[in-house]
DNA sequence: GCCCAGTTCAGGGGGTACCCTGATGCGTCG
DNA sequence: CGACGCATCAGGGTACCCCCTGAACTGGGC
């Protein structure tokens, strides 16, 4: 395919060591250049300050708060005016976090370390960034999709109704929620109705049920 | 170190390309000889079968099932009357998953992958497997010891308590518990009242509280 | 044999969730 | 102003959950 005059030059930031070593390895054998190989997003941002990078790869998770470490040190790098390519990998399809992503322009992409079953995945991932694209994974995308759908019937619900919603979710009994919005009971009990109906649609077999879909609404969000 | 006179021949089976190639990296630079690569448990067996292979060295979640295909794969490598070193790499602390690993017998290994953060931790291990030796977590040990004390209100319940408590946990009413258990209503609210007093103790405001308690008691599990 | 734990039920009572109809006041929009 | 949505409640009803007492049968251990 390639004479590749100028191979890319990448740094990859994992906390994990097997990670790091298979993406390094993919990379090479892609024809691309591992230049740095670090474990945090600390050490990264000054391998990314020292310059001559044309992009990175890095792990979401990593130390110290193994949260959202990876998207931080890309929100840092564009705050400092970097504007090389930025590969984020994830272990799960995580909307919010390929919305953060996404949010920080072009140049960045979001993608499932599981997806990665070929090679060249990883490497044209890798080459779209750090010419300028984005890449976002195709499942975290239908999950947006969904998302927007889904907010629906969330959306569909009065103000009153959201409020009485997430007391539910936090176990409130009807009569609980009463007294902590100063409502009378058959209040609530109408507004749980109205919730049900907007939410629920058709079945309704058992009472846990209801808490149950309600949570895991609520839980997915 | 070692002249290595005889390195160990061993075989990678998981489904993320790069934790294969991760893998393969670090076990070659620690004298280790990989000498197959693959992604599926059901192809990791057929290279068992032909022998010659010292360990192996495994994801736990693979295609198809994605749950515990790795230990099915090492069940039936057990079954099968082979011996050699089995390390399977997972990367949650699963107290469950361990014991089943365990329970295999020796020359068994259950390690996190995020726990390896030098390449001799997983040369290590290997090595300790593929020489009859078990290796676990000090992470996995950690939680293992302190379910042995959490099991203490769980491991009060009886049998059918416990089928019971199962059927609660996934929603079902106590007389949709009757029917799937063939027992009348009756006996299934003892049963649930006998749970109850043995898991909560105390407090019981709302019944959602009770859904929620069994629920997150389940969840951490 | 007796006792105990486990499993299986019954009767009765209190409480909550859920559903339906209906009513009142209060803003908004055409 | 009238229609509409929203929030606020009431009354009446069904179903289910939970608790208590009590009882019958079983199997194992002393």
């Amino acid at each position: 395919m390639e004479g590749a005059p100028k191979p890319l030059r990448v740094a990859i930031a994992d906390d994990a060591l097997l990670l790091r070593e298979g993406i390094a390895k993919v990379l090479a054998d892609g024809g691309i250049e591992v230049v740095a190989s670090v474990s945090t997003g600390a050490e990264l941002l000054e391998v990314a300050n020292r310059g001559g990078l044309d992009a990175a790869v890095l792990d979401i998770r990593m130390p110290p708060s193994f949260r959202d470490e990876g998207i931080v040190a890309l929100e840092q790098m564009r705050a400092g005016g970097s504007k090389i390519g930025v590969l984020l990998l994830s272990m799960y399809a995580t909307p919010e976090y390929a919305l953060r992503v996404m949010g920080a322009g072009s140049g960045t992409g979001y993608l499932l370390k599981e997806r990665v079953s070929e090679p060249q995945t990883l490497v044209r991932a890798v080459e779209t960034v750090a010419s300028g694209g984005s890449v976002v994974d195709p499942e975290v995308v239908e999950q947006l999709v969904k998302r927007t759908r889904a907010d629906d019937p969330l959306s569909r619900l009065t103000e009153r109704e959201r409020s009485v919603l997430e007391l539910m979710a936090q176990g409130y009994s009807n009569g609980g929620i009463a007294q902590s919005l100063f409502l009378g009971l058959k209040t609530v009990e109408t507004h749980v109705r109205s919730i049900l109906q907007k939410l629920d649609l058709e079945e309704s077999p058992e009472h846990h049920r209801r808490v149950l879909a309600v949570l895991t609404l609520l839980g997915a969000r």
